[in-house]
DNA sequence: GCCAACGTTGGC
DNA sequence: GCCAACGTTGGC
């Protein structure tokens, strides 16, 4: 059982949208990095614990608790010419590119990026360090109990 | 829109 | 395998 941030835009899949879902789960997909493709591939089980995070928008942060609910699997994205995320050197057989379902399990007050920057003890967070743009993450267990604390789930 | 930081590509 | 050029991320 681990723990992870999960970035999104939520122009584009935002934790509402989750909640909204059917089953509350939706495919994680699109994600193009290798570090946080072998997260995904190599270390993420069903039942790791989510931090859904929004980013590119008005108030970056924490918008809700969410859980992988299944995979990995091949992103059909990668597949598909007209997609955004199409990837010419992906084949069938050899995919490149993974996704897994999340599912919304808590919604929690919203907490911004601004925040998290003032707490000690989320300060090693990776998503905190300078530079990082790792969109998957791991979560330590401390950090993990914080910043739920914080949102009071 | 700016730009720092990082990742990827491709010539050599 | 090096590394310059280019593309992307993402906060501000």
């Amino acid at each position: 059982m681990r723990y992870w941030l999960m970035k999104s835009e939520p122009d584009e899949v935002s934790f509402a949208d989750v909640l909204e879902a059917p089953g509350k789960t939706v495919a994680w997909f699109g994600v193009r990095n290798y570090q946080a493709r072998n997260f995904m591939r190599d270390q993420m089980q069903v039942g790791d614990g989510v931090l859904f995070y929004h980013s590119s928008c008005a108030v970056p942060g924490v918008a809700g608790v969410a859980k992988v609910a299944g995979g990995p699997y091949p992103d059909a994205s990668q597949f598909d010419a007209d997609s955004h995320y199409f990837d010419p050197k992906a084949t069938r057989e050899q995919p490149r590119w993974i996704s897994v379902d999340v599912t919304a399990v808590a919604e929690g007050r919203y907490l911004p990026l601004t925040e998290m920057r003032g707490v000690p003890a989320l300060e090693d967070m990776v998503l905190l360090q300078k530079g990082s743009r790792l969109s998957i993450s791991p979560v330590t267990q401390g950090q993990w109990d914080k910043v739920l604390e914080l949102m009071g789930v």
